[in-house]
DNA sequence: CGTCCAGGTCTAC
DNA sequence: GGTAGACCTGGACGC
C-alpha cells in the first residue's frame, strides 16, 4: 500500500512469515521514515490489540468459538484522521459511492491518503466538483482545517494515550458529519470494541444471519451486553462469520 | 421521466 | 430525550 512517508507517497509492502510481519519500503530510507513504517504497519495491523481476554471469553461459545484463532484484528489506516474520513465516505451512500469519494481522495494525495494540511488547503470546489463528496465536503474539510489549525488532535484518540472510551466517543461525536454509527465504526478501528456498528447493512444482515424477523437497536444490544468491552467485536464477527469459512475449514488459525 | 434509498447526520422543534 | 425533514450523489426501480 502507499502511505505518506516523511510528506511524500511511498509504497509499503508487507508480509508475513510466520508470527513475523516484515515491512519492505523499496527506495532509500532515512531512520526517522522506517521507524514511521513500523508505527504504520503496528496502526493498520493493529498489533498493540490485546484480544486474550475476548478470546477466554469466547471458549465454549457457540457463535463465536471460532474467533479464537485470531479474528477480529480489524485493518485501519495510517491515521486516526485518514479512518475519520474514509468512514465519513461511507455515510448514506451507496458503496461504489464511497469507492469514488476515496478513490478521488487517494488521486489527490498523489496515491496515498492526503494529510490534513493538503486537504484544508484545497477549495471546496475541488471536493463537490471532482471527488463529488456532496454535503460531505464541507465537513471533511472543516475536520481537516481544524487539525492543521491545532485545534483538533485525531491521533490522541489512539489507546497508547490512555483516554476512556466514553471521552473518545465524545470527542468523534463532536465532529461534523459524525454520529452513532461513524463513532463506533471508528472505535472499533482504533481498538474500543464495545459499542455495535448499526447501520443499513448490519441491521439486515443481523436479522439474516439471527433468523429474527424483526428487532430494534436496544434488543441487538442486549444481545451482545454478556460479551462486554468486546461486544461490538463480537457483533461483527457474528455478522461476518461466512467471511472466515475458508480459514476455518482448512484449519490453519493459531494461537497468540 | 420521477421516486426511492444506500454501510447517516444535522437542525429544529 | 425523541422525532420529522432536509441533505449531495447516483444507481435501481416503477411508470
Amino acid at each position: 500500500m502507499t502511505v505518506l512517508l516523511g510528506g511524500a507517497p511511498r509504497v509499503l509492502r508487507f508480509t508475513a512469515e510466520g508470527a513475523t510481519l516484515a515491512v519492505e519500503i523499496p527506495g532509500r530510507t532515512s531512520h526517522a521514515e522506517r521507524e514511521r513504517a513500523e508505527s504504520i504497519a503496528r496502526r493498520i495491523f493493529r498489533l498493540e490489540d490485546d484480544l486474550a481476554p475476548f478470546y477466554a471469553a469466547l471458549e465454549g461459545d457457540a457463535d463465536l468459538a471460532w474467533a479464537r484463532c485470531g479474528a477480529g484484528r480489524m485493518l485501519a489506516s495510517a491515521t486516526v484522521f485518514e479512518d475519520v474520513v474514509r468512514t465519513i465516505c461511507t455515510t448514506n451512500c451507496a458503496w461504489s459511492a464511497t469507492e469514488r469519494m476515496i478513490g478521488a481522495l487517494v488521486q489527490l494525495g498523489g496515491g496515498a491518503f492526503p494529510a490534513p494540511e493538503q486537504l484544508a488547503a484545497t477549495p471546496e470546489r475541488w471536493f463537490s466538483e471532482k471527488a463529488r463528496m456532496g454535503y460531505r465536503g464541507p465537513y471533511v474539510r472543516e475536520i481537516a482545517r481544524r487539525v492543521v489549525h491545532g485545534d483538533l488532535d485525531l491521533e490522541r484518540l489512539l489507546p497508547q494515550h490512555g483516554m476512556h472510551a466514553d471521552e473518545v466517543e465524545e470527542a468523534l461525536l463532536a465532529l461534523p458529519g459524525v454520529g452513532p454509527y461513524a463513532a463506533a465504526h471508528v472505535m472499533q478501528l482504533l481498538g474500543y470494541h464495545e459499542l455495535l456498528i448499526l447501520d443499513s447493512w448490519t441491521r439486515p444482515t443481523y436479522l439474516r444471519k439471527s433468523k429474527k424477523k424483526q428487532a430494534k437497536d436496544s434488543t441487538i444490544r442486549r444481545a451482545f451486553a454478556k460479551y462486554g468491552r468486546f461486544a461490538g467485536l463480537a457483533f461483527w464477527l457474528y455478522l461476518t462469520s461466512h467471511w472466515h469459512e475458508e480459514e476455518r475449514d482448512a484449519g490453519n488459525g493459531f494461537h497468540p
